[in-house]
DNA sequence: TCTCATACGGTCCGAAACAGACGGTATGCG
DNA sequence: CGCATACCGTCTGTTTCGGACCGTATGAGA
């Protein structure tokens, strides 16, 4: 089938199946609370979409009441059909991982210890907050049957943040110390 | 400083730090052994990146026989400074994964189990081979000490790497009995 | 009543990023 | 001699991306 869609595509129209028909405002405030916590899309984009998929058959519109412009789209079978070909396909790319964090511990060599103590100060607090409120939708929804099934993804996310943390407090109890051992000179010079 | 500098110039600027003066050709190869293993470039931007950093005066570019155009590029006290910089410097961006499996099992419910079991079967499968090159490296690197310090991006990459796999591999251990005795009807006929 | 802030709802555009086709040159090897 | 395989790099047309910008409701407080 058509093969000109992108990961962006399969978001409207996998979003559009579970949720119903939906504006784009819809879309942009759904992805926001889900998905775009580990995948960012520029909210644009949930505007010029839908039309492409609309041109390909995949969605129809509806525009009610001409006064405000506002488009409903609702999926047609050939999108239920192209989204479930999709589910039912091979994934071959591998997972990226964007992270401005790692590039930095990457070339760390270039500069100061501390400047990796902080760096890993910040990741441990940012992935515990993002851990915490992970938690917090988990709490939230827990006993919504509807949403039980889209809450398999959030485990993935945890385990993912579990991971991280662990990784970047291990590291700054490897690598505290002495960083430590380093600064502390400058302040208490006497020694 | 400069703040029009995007990942991709830091990476740049990292790696010639970290090897020394170099080739477009010699980034790319740099970058496709290292960090490429976790954020995708696009060739074409080593060969442009370098370009831009020349006119902003971080880089120098050393022009060697004109016969074949090769430049190799050396980093300048201002190239330098600004890596550092953004070493030192807070990191906002909490990290993205873009994981079209991830997706796609968002939205499972509007496809079939199976569909779900082939997944996770395919992303165990992906995982512990990625799992494997890592620790190829690893072994292999271990003791040259020269690159012992970028090695730490490495364990974090396996972190992640079991992580995910214990994801998938638990998902699997769920979801498979079900589909095996949703799928076993169909060839068994009978009950 | 004014006016200020905040959510709602959406368009637009220039700048990057991106994929990948394309072009050529050495080098070796059967 | 012919072919394959690294090596080395350019170019081009799309997409993506941020984010500025533009309005309209709505309610709350001065």
């Amino acid at each position: 089938m058509a093969d000109r869609l992108s990961p962006t595509s399969y978001v409207v129209l996998g979003t559009i199946a579970l949720r119903g028909p939906s504006t784009s405002y819809d879309l942009k405030r759904a992805v926001g609370r889900s998905i775009g916590y580990f995948w960012h899309f520029p909210h644009a984009q949930l505007y010029s979409e839908p039309q492409r998929l609309v041109e390909l058959g995949l969605l129809e519109a509806e525009t009610e009441a001409e006064g405000r412009r506002r488009r409903t789209f609702r999926l047609t079978d050939a999108g239920l059909a192209e989204l479930r070909a999709w589910l039912a396909e091979p994934t071959p790319e591998h997972f990226q991982m964007r992270d401005i964090a790692e590039l930095k511990l990457f070339f760390n060599e270039v500069g100061e210890t501390r400047d990796v103590v902080r760096l890993a100060r910040e990741q441990v607090a940012a992935h515990r907050e993002r851990i915490a409120v992970y938690e917090d939708m988990q709490a939230r929804y827990a006993d919504l049957d509807a949403v039980a099934k889209r809450m398999i993804t959030l485990r993935l996310g945890l385990e993912m943040e579990h991971a991280a943390l662990r990784f970047w407090s291990s590291l700054l109890e490897e690598v505290g110390p002495s960083a430590v051992r380093q600064v502390i000179p400058d302040a208490a010079s006497g020694s």
